[in-house]
RNA sequence: GGGCCCGUAGUUCAGUGGUUAGAACGAGCCGCUCAUAACGGUUAUGUCGCAGGUUCGAAUCCUGCCGGGCCUACCA
């Protein structure tokens, strides 16, 4: 723990049972989000996704299409990994967990928790369908003919003991409340840390660890008829990127406990009770925080298969423009909530806060400059109160966007941004240069440069949602690519600079002639 | 059954005891014309879920009820 500017953020990694879908997109560009912001002001950061490969699922799907499971896994990382590129993802590492850094990462890790004495062979027990190859919880059966229990699937099931091994997690839930209590936004939204301690006070019990049912998986050191349980392989994942089991790497040291991982709403208890457990008995310290985020509906309806109504990443990037997609998703659903996709929200976004607000401000000033200045900025004379009120305001949201940020509110960091583009369209029409051209060129000269030097700050501001339109804008303003972090916001636009012909960054979305 | 969260303008939400309850989008009116038919100004809309209570004073605290969501347990 210290107060040097390096930053770890992470996304569960995706189980590669099924192609990417837009729940995906959703918390990759999150992240990345966040992870370009705290790069932009000045963090060492270091951001993970990648793909859990592992399980019987896995093993069982790779079968039904006739492949080795390996083959099987290579081909849906691959998806995952084009989709990060689709979504201009600025991720530095993409862990498999069938690497082999993975595996020797998980088998150290394992050995950990066995010299602690945490580990323990004992039974697995419970009711197993052959058919669906998956154990049930009694509450999932029903009875069938002669009273035999019957799977959801209509299967039947039996009884079944295999040798497992155990975690002692009943062990550790006293520590994990204290862990709550001590750091209050160790889970975020804060009603998910009042569920998880709820469930953890009503006592756990151990966890089995181990299986011997399939072989899909990694081997436990010491006994490899058994296999590790997939979530202690999954989990693990964030500690081998750092370079886990080397603990004493550089690496480690540097990036060692993350600041935050970043989950769906299901699967916090993963995270916010087994892996705290394993990690406390391992002796290796916990990550500073867990974000569990929400869903998103589709016109108001659960994304889901049997509805038919899955968005993919590429058609609704494909339709709406990759950075108006980030846009949309990070501003209309407060981050932590569930949130909802709509056509008509998703145009309106894109028209009023990208189109008319900043594209069209940018496209006004820049086109002013091009037509009247001969394309080059203006040298600009003495700064009025308004001038100075404008470009303070502009610097002054930076502060209000790090307070959001702290606790990952996304939506109120956009908030800050866009007042700023408000304040900027009000001072061009008080201002109103085209009306100084005549009367007073000089005076319009420096209303120019006012105004494009509050764009400048607001690109370098948008670098981390809209990265590709900022930088373009950035380009468009002339300036350098080493004057783009927060810290540049300082660093006046210099006036007499020659600017290319501007064009816009953020077209209005226009319904196709001739569509429904 | 236990617990948590939510119910505020047409819509999405902000607002945790104190003047006439706010923002954005949408709507009406006015202005401007540099710009992506964009921008700015202005107006209007609310019994702050319902009913009680505490208080000099409640959207804000307490109780009950109704409605929505979630976690969890049990009935087995």
């Amino acid at each position: 723990m210290s107060g040097d500017k390096r930053f770890y953020i992470t996304t569960a990694i995706s189980y590669v049972n099924g192609p990417p879908h837009l729940g995906h997109a959703y918390e990759s560009i999150s992240c990345d989000v966040i992870a370009r912001f705290m790069r932009l002001d000045g963090y060492d950061v270091m951001f993970l996704t990648g793909s859990d490969e592992h399980g019987q699922k896995v093993e069982k799907t790779a079968q039904a299409n006739g492949k080795q499971p390996q083959q099987f896994c290579d081909e849906i990382a691959a998806l995952f990994k084009d989709m990060t590129r689709l979504l201009n993802i600025s991720n530095d590492d993409f862990i498999r967990t069938t690497e082999p850094r993975h595996i020797r990462s998980s088998q150290a890790l394992w050995k950990k928790l066995e010299a602690n004495g945490d580990i323990y062979l004992g039974k697995y027990a419970g009711w197993y369908s052959v058919r669906d190859e998956a154990f049930f919880a009694e509450d999932e059966l029903t009875k069938g003919e002669g009273g035999k229990f019957l799977a959801p699937s209509g299967a039947e099931v039996e009884w079944v003991e295999e040798p497992s091994y155990f975690f002692k997690l009943s062990a550790y839930g006293d520590k994990l409340l204290k862990h709550y209590k001590d750091n209050p936004d160790f889970i975020l939204p804060h009603y998910r840390r009042n569920e998880v301690t709820n469930f953890v006070k009503q006592g756990l019990t151990d966890l089995s660890v181990s299986r011997t049912s399939f072989k899909w998986g990694i081997p436990v050191p010491g006994d490899e008829k058994h296999i590790m349980y997939v979530w202690l392989d999954a989990l693990t994942n964030y500690i081998t990127a750092a370079g886990y089991p080397d603990v004493d790497s550089a690496s480690f040291k540097k990036f060692w406990p993350a600041d935050i991982h970043v989950i769906g709403k299901d699967i916090i208890r993963f995270h916010t009770i087994y892996w705290p457990a394993f990690l406390m008995s391992a002796g290796i310290e916990l990550p500073r925080r867990v974000f569990g985020h929400g869903f998103l509906n589709i016109e108001g309806q659960k994304m889901s298969k049997s509805l038919g109504n899955v968005i993919t990443p590429k058609s609704m990037v494909d339709e709406f423009g990759l950075d108006q997609v980030r846009y949309f998703l990070m501003r209309e659903v407060p981050y932590g909530n569930d949130g909802s996709f709509s056509k008509e929200s998703m145009v309106n976004r894109i028209n009023s806060d990208l189109a008319n607000d900043f594209g069209n401000l940018a496209q006004r000033v820049l086109s002013f400059i091009a037509k009247n200045l001969g394309g080059a900025l203006p040298i600009p004379g003495a700064l009025t109160a308004d001038d100075r009120a404008l470009l303070d305001a502009a610097k002054a949201a930076l502060p209000d966007m790090r307070e959001a940020m702290k606790t990952q509110q996304i939506h109120r960091m956009l908030e800050a941004v866009w007042k700023v583009v408000g304040d900027a369209n009000r001072y061009i029409d008080a201002q109103a240069p085209w009306a100084l051209r005549k009367t007073d060129p000089a005076r319009m000269g420096t209303v120019l440069y006012v105004a494009a030097d509050a764009i400048r700050i607001l690109a370098i501001y948008a670098q981390s949602i809209t990265p590709a339109a900022a930088e373009k804008l950035l380009a468009q303003l002339g300036v350098p690519e080493g004057k783009r972090k927060f810290a540049d916001i300082e660093t006046p636009i210099v006036g007499g600079t020659a600017l290319p012909a501007p064009s816009g960054v953020f077209p209005r979305y226009v319904e196709a002639e001739g569509a429904a």
